[in-house]
DNA sequence: CCTCTGCATGTTTAT
DNA sequence: TAAACATGCAGAGGA
C-alpha cells in the first residue's frame, strides 16, 4: 500500500494541498482518493522528524507509527509505560517480562484532558478567526468517512504572545475516539538538533500562503528578522520519499515577492540546492538532487533528456537541458547550460539556487540566494534574541544559548578560516558565508564537502595546521604529573587532559623586542601579548591584562589592515617554512638559524617544532642573558620549568633507588658470575637509552650521584632554579656533554632575539648518547 | 590546444 | 553498505 501513497496524496483533491502546513504526504496517511490508510507515516507535520519518525517501543521494540511520537510529550508518554499510536490506535502496554506488546490493553495514551484539548482547539479556531487563516484545508480531509485516523498540524501565530508561534499537533484516533493532543511548542526549541541542522529559523512552520507572501498575522517586520519560510516541498510525482531537509526550500518573503511579481500566481517552492564548485564552475552543469529531479521535473527516459524552460526572478527565461547520466545502476540528473544563468545571477559556489513552480500554470521558476543571506538572517535573529524580542519563548534560554553557540562556532570557524587562509577576518567571513550551511551534516564536518568550497587553492592547503603545530598548541595541564613506565618508556601522566592552546604569531620588532600576537575569540582583533604567555584555547580581549587600553573588544585594533596583512603573511610564510622543515627532518639548519627565506617570525632555529611559547622543557627554560627571569618569578614559563624540574628530581631519586635495589639484589644472590663491567655498561646504556627515547628530563648527573635523599631533592626542587644550578655548577638544564657535543648546541635565533631554546626531542641516533 | 561530453571514481551521507 | 553526489578524466570534436 505504501507505494501508492505518495502519488495518490499528491493529487490536488479535497484541499489537501491548499493548506501550506498540512500538505499531502506530511501527516496524512490516507489516500485522499480512496481513503486507504497507510501504515507508514514518513513524516509528521513536525519538522525534523524524518530521523525519528519511527520510534521503537523501549520495552518491546515494536515500532509505533506516528511521527508525532517524536515530540517530547509523546516520548514522555512512551517512557511512562505506554502510548497509543495515533496512527493505528493500537495501544501498547509493555510487559518487560514477556517483551510482548499487548495491543488489546490500553496504555497511558493521553495526558491531556479533554478540556485541555477542547480549549486548545478553541484557541486554534479563535486564532484562525483572528488571522483569517482558513482551516478548511486542515479539516476538509476529515470529511472523508473512510478516514479512520489521521493527524494534522496547525500553526498558530500571534496567539497572545507577540511573534511567538505556537505549534499544535493534534492527533485524532477516531476509531478509538481517543484524541491525543500534544502541545509541542517547546519541542523545536529544546532540541539542539533542530537548529543545528536547519538553522535557528527552522522551527518556523508557516501556515498557508494564499499567494506569495506570508500568512496574515505574521509580522514580516517583526523583530524575528526577515521571515524565512522553511517548508517541506510537496510530495508528488515520482518522489518516493520525502526530500532531504537540505533541499527544503527556505524562501524569504522578499524572494517570494520577487518571484511572483505582480501576478496573482501562487508560488510553490519546490527545492533548493547549494551550488557546489562544479555547479558554479564553467562547465555549466548543475547536478540536481535525484529525488528533486524526479519529483518536480518532467520524467525523462533517455539520457539525452529534454530541454527545460525555467524563468528566473527577473522574468528572464532560460533554456536548459535536463538530462541524466547513468551512474551505478542509478541516475545522476544534471541541468546543462546553466553557466549564463549562474553568471547572470552572479552566483558562486556556496550560493543557493531555488526552484519553484508557479501555479496554476506550472511554470518552473528559478531563484537564488547569496550565501551571506543565511548568515545575516541568522545574525539578525540572534540580535533579536539578544534584544529579548522573543523572550516569551518558553525555552528561550536554551535556544539563545544554542544560537550563541552557533555564532561562536561560526566565529571560531571564521577565525580559523582567516588564519588558515591568510585572509582578513572579513574576507574569511565572506568565504565562510559562501559555504555556511546550517545543516547538521555540514556543521558536523566542516572539512568534508564544504572543504572543497573552503580550500580551493594550494595556499589554503599549505596553511592547514600540521600535527606538530597542533602539538605546540597543547598546553600542559596544571596538575603535576605522575610518571608511568610503559615498555621502558616513561610518560608523564596527567589527571587532566592537555588542552589546545590558541594559535598565535610571534614577531620580532626592529628594536629586538619579541612579540606574540593573538586573535581575540570575540572580536577577532589581534592583540599584542608577552612572548612567553601561553595562550589558552580561548582568549579574548578581556584577558589582555598587559595592555589596559586594549583589554576590551571595543578598543581599536592595534594593527592597521596593512600590518594585519603583513602579520598574516608572516604566518603564511612561517607555515611554508615549517612545512619545508618538516619535509627535511634530517637536515639541520646551520647555527646561524633560519635561512634567507625564513620570515622574521621568531622561532627556534634548530627545531621547527619549538618556538617561544612552547611549553616543553627546553622552550620553557627561562631565557638566559638579557631578559632573564628573576629567581622568584612566577610566570608560566618559570612555573613550568620548576614543575618539570621537580619531576626531574623526583625521577632521579626514583631511578637511583631502583639502581641501588638492583645492586643489592645482585649482591645478595651471588648465584652466578657477575656481569663484566662492560656488560653492565651495555645493559645500563641500553636501558637508559630506551628510556631516553622519550625522556625529556634526563639529568646526566644522575649516574654520578651516589645518594640523594627525597627531602634534599624536594628542597632542591623548591629552591630557585638558579640557586640550584649555581650550587651544582650548572649553566643549563641540558647536560654539558650534550651541550658541548656539537650535535645539539645551544642555539640562538638568527636575530639573536628569541629565547635560548634547546631541543627536548630525540634527534636521531645521537640522542641516546646524550642521555646516557 | 581548448572545450565539450559522457562516464568513472572517490567521498559523503543515509539507511 | 548502498545511494547520492561532486568532481576528475579520457576521448571526441572543433578552433
Amino acid at each position: 500500500m505504501n507505494e501508492l501513497c505518495g502519488a495518490l496524496l499528491a493529487a490536488d483533491t479535497d484541499g489537501f494541498r491548499k493548506g501550506w502546513p498540512l500538505r499531502s504526504g506530511d501527516c496524512a496517511k490516507l489516500c485522499v482518493k480512496c481513503g486507504t490508510a497507510y501504515e507508514q507515516i514518513a513524516f509528521c507535520e513536525l519538522f525534523h522528524l524524518e530521523d525519528t519518525g519511527w520510534r521503537e517501543c523501549t520495552s518491546c521494540g515494536k515500532r509505533l507509527h506516528c511521527g508525532c511520537i517524536a515530540s517530547s510529550a509523546f516520548i514522555e508518554l512512551l517512557e511512562n509505560g505506554g502510548v497509543n499510536c495515533v496512527s493505528c490506535s493500537n495501544s501498547f502496554k509493555h510487559d518487560p517480562s514477556t517483551s510482548e506488546d499487548k495491543p488489546e490493553e490500553c496504555g497511558i495514551s493521553v495526558e491531556n484532558s479533554v478540556e485541555e484539548i477542547r480549549s486548545s482547539i478553541k484557541m486554534y479556531k479563535q486564532s484562525c478567526d483572528a488571522t483569517g487563516y482558513d482551516d478548511d484545508a486542515s479539516t476538509s480531509h476529515m470529511k472523508h468517512e473512510e478516514i479512520q485516523t489521521t493527524s494534522m498540524s496547525i500553526s498558530i501565530y500571534n496567539t497572545g504572545v507577540k511573534d511567538v508561534q505556537t505549534e499544535l499537533t493534534i492527533g485524532l484516533a477516531s476509531s478509538s475516539q481517543k484524541p491525543a493532543f500534544y502541545p509541542v511548542e517547546d519541542r523545536e526549541l529544546s532540541k539542539p538538533y533542530s537548529s543545528s541542522q536547519h538553522g535557528p529559523w527552522a522551527h518556523h512552520i508557516l501556515p498557508k500562503v494564499p499567494k506569495s507572501g506570508f500568512p496574515q498575522g505574521f509580522d514580516a517586520n517583526s523583530s524575528m528578522g526577515s521571515p524565512i519560510r522553511v517548508a517541506r516541498p510537496p510530495v508528488e510525482g515520482r518522489v518516493k520519499n520525502q526530500l532531504l531537509p537540505r533541499y527544503w526550500p527556505r524562501i524569504t518573503e522578499q524572494e517570494l515577492q520577487q518571484i511572483s511579481g505582480d501576478s496573482n500566481a501562487t508560488i510553490v517552492p519546490l527545492f533548493e540546492k547549494v551550488l557546489s564548485a562544479s555547479d558554479a564552475g564553467r562547465i555549466g552543469r548543475l547536478v540536481l538532487p535525484k529525488a528533486c529531479a524526479e519529483a518536480y521535473f518532467p520524467p525523462i527516459s533517455q539520457p539525452e533528456g529534454l530541454p527545460l524552460r525555467i524563468q528566473d526572478i527577473k522574468g528572464k527565461e532560460w533554456l536548459f537541458q535536463f538530462r541524466f547520466w547513468p551512474n551505478n545502476n542509478s541516475r545522476m540528473y544534471v541541468l546543462e547550460g546553466v553557466t549564463p544563468c549562474i553568471q547572470s545571477m552572479q552566483l558562486k559556489a556556496g550560493d543557493t539556487v531555488t526552484f519553484s513552480r508557479m501555479e496554476p500554470e506550472g511554470k518552473l521558476l528559478m531563484g537564488s540566494r547569496k550565501a551571506s543571506v543565511s548568515t545575516s538572517v541568522q545574525d539578525s535573529r540572534i540580535s533579536a534574541m539578544h534584544n529579548g524580542a522573543i523572550e516569551n519563548l518558553s525555552n528561550v534560554n536554551d535556544y539563545s544559548n544554542l544560537l550563541q553557540s552557533l555564532k561562536r562556532n561560526t566565529d571560531s570557524h571564521l577565525n580559523i578560516l582567516s588564519r588558515n587562509m591568510n585572509l582578513p577576518i572579513g574576507d574569511a567571513k565572506s568565504r565562510a558565508d559562501s559555504s555556511f550551511q546550517p545543516d547538521k551534516k555540514r556543521s558536523r564536518n566542516i572539512g568534508s564537502k564544504s572543504k572543497r568550497l573552503l580550500m580551493e587553492n594550494q595556499d589554503a592547503l599549505d596553511l592547514k595546521y600540521t600535527w606538530e603545530e597542533l602539538q605546540d598548541m597543547l598546553n600542559p595541564p596544571t596538575m603535576n604529573p605522575s610518571t608511568v613506565t610503559i615498555e621502558d618508556h616513561e610518560f608523564e601522566e596527567y589527571e587532566e587532559p592537555p588542552v589546545f592552546g590558541k594559535g598565535s604569531i610571534f614577531t620580532v620588532r626592529l628594536s629586538g623586542e619579541q612579540e606574540q600576537w593573538a586573535q581575540c575569540d570575540n572580536c577577532s582583533k589581534w592583540r599584542r601579548l608577552p612572548v612567553d604567555f601561553l595562550l589558552p584555547a580561548k582568549w579574548t580581549c578581556q584577558e589582555n591584562i598587559w595592555d589596559g587600553s586594549r583589554s576590551s573588544c571595543l578598543a581599536p585594533d592595534e594593527l592597521n589592515p596593512r600590518e594585519l596583512e603583513q602579520l598574516l603573511g608572516m604566518m603564511k610564510e612561517h607555515h611554508k617554512w615549517r612545512n619545508s622543515m618538516s619535509h627535511k627532518p634530517d637536515q639541520e639548519q646551520g647555527p646561524s638559524g633560519p635561512n634567507e627565506t625564513e620570515p622574521s617570525v621568531a622561532t627556534t632555529t634548530k627545531h621547527p617544532r619549538h618556538r617561544p611559547g612552547c611549553s616543553c622543557i627546553v622552550c620553557s627554560q627561562p631565557p638566559s642573558g638579557k631578559g632573564k627571569h628573576k629567581p622568584n618569578c612566577t610566570c608560566t614559563v618559570c612555573m613550568t620549568v620548576k614543575r618539570r624540574f621537580k619531576t626531574l628530581m623526583l625521577r632521579k631519586q626514583q631511578r637511583q633507588s631502583e639502581r641501588e635495589a638492583e645492586i643489592a639484589e645482585k649482591s645478595q644472590l651471588k648465584l652466578g658470575p657477575s656481569p663484566t663491567n662492560k656488560e653492565t655498561e651495555v645493559k645500563q646504556s641500553t636501558s637508559s637509552s630506551g628510556k631516553a627515547q622519550l625522556d625529556l628530563n634526563i639529568d646526566p648527573h644522575a649516574s654520578n650521584t651516589t645518594h640523594v635523599s627525597m627531602m634534599s631533592l624536594l628542597k632542591a626542587a623548591n629552591q630557585p632554579l638558579e640557586t640550584y644550578m649555581k650550587q651544582h655548577g650548572l649553566t643549563s638544564l641540558i647536560s654539558e656533554p650534550q651541550a658541548s657535543s656539537g650535535s645539539q648546541p645551544l642555539l640562538q635565533a638568527s636575530s639573536g632575539l628569541t629565547p635560548t631554546v634547546q631541543e627536548d626531542e630525540p634527534q636521531g641516533p645521537n640522542h641516546n648518547d646524550n642521555s646516557s
